[in-house]
DNA sequence: ATATCATATGAACAAATGAACATATGAAAG
DNA sequence: CTTTCATATGTTCATTTGTTCATATGATAT
């Protein structure tokens, strides 16, 4: 038999007190589940490239929506999405809508996983 | 009419040579799927609470199921889509293979996005 | 009022995704 | 060799998700 290994009674490798300890560390289930929620906003491309445009300046819907070249229906079920989970939010002026990003979290969340693609 | 608008050729509210300042600072297009490819893999609960549980420490699969309560089958699947996106890295010891976080940048862009949960 | 413009919403459909099943490697022990 | 154990893989299936179409709201102008 491996030195390495540490059977107990039910796992392979940790001991019972490794297990609390890990399992002291983890936040609560829900906490995760909200946290795996907010990335899955990050995880579309047209999101993305929306979020990227309104790094630059707040922009009304048409406009990302041509400079994206995407259609005005698209860009505002996406615009929905991202305003339900504070990623971006609304300015009305009249009958146009400016957007822009709710704060410089997602900038930063955005920037490391750019980091990470150019390792 | 209001003072703010400023028709251009085709947009709405942005000067042509805005929209060539925002087309450039934009990342191409590929890299944007990447990035939004590399989100996708974090919008998961169970690949976020494995992730979680690799915080504190490398673990092998059945460690990992264990502890989180779900089936060998599904953590390994998980963990092979961690893997082909550099999130985790295995290392084998007889039949045994124990896990571990690719690097820091995995943990920086799930605090990060802690952080935005916790606003 | 009506017309037009900017944006939003709802429904329907195709594509992607995660989970569960069975099965397949691959390594150590007998 | 065969058996057992740890992990990996393939396939099917139900669910979710993004887009498109048609339509609705809401604001400005005539």
């Amino acid at each position: 038999m491996k030195e390495n290994t540490c059977p107990t009674d039910t796992y392979l490798c940790l001991t019972p007190e490794r297990v609390a300890d890990i399992l002291d560390e983890m936040p609560p289930d829900e906490q995760l589940y909200d946290l795996a929620e907010l990335f899955k906003i990050f995880g579309d491309s047209t999101r993305i490239r929306i979020l990227y445009a309104l790094f630059e300046a707040e922009m009304c819907v048409g406009d990302i929506a041509q400079l994206l070249g995407l259609s005005q229906t698209a860009v505002s079920h996406q615009l929905r999405v991202l305003k339900i989970n504070k990623l971006v939010k609304g300015r009305k002026e009249g009958k146009i809508v400016f957007y822009a990003l709710a704060d410089e979290h997602v900038r930063r969340i955005i920037d490391q996983g750019m980091e990470h693609i150019a390792e």
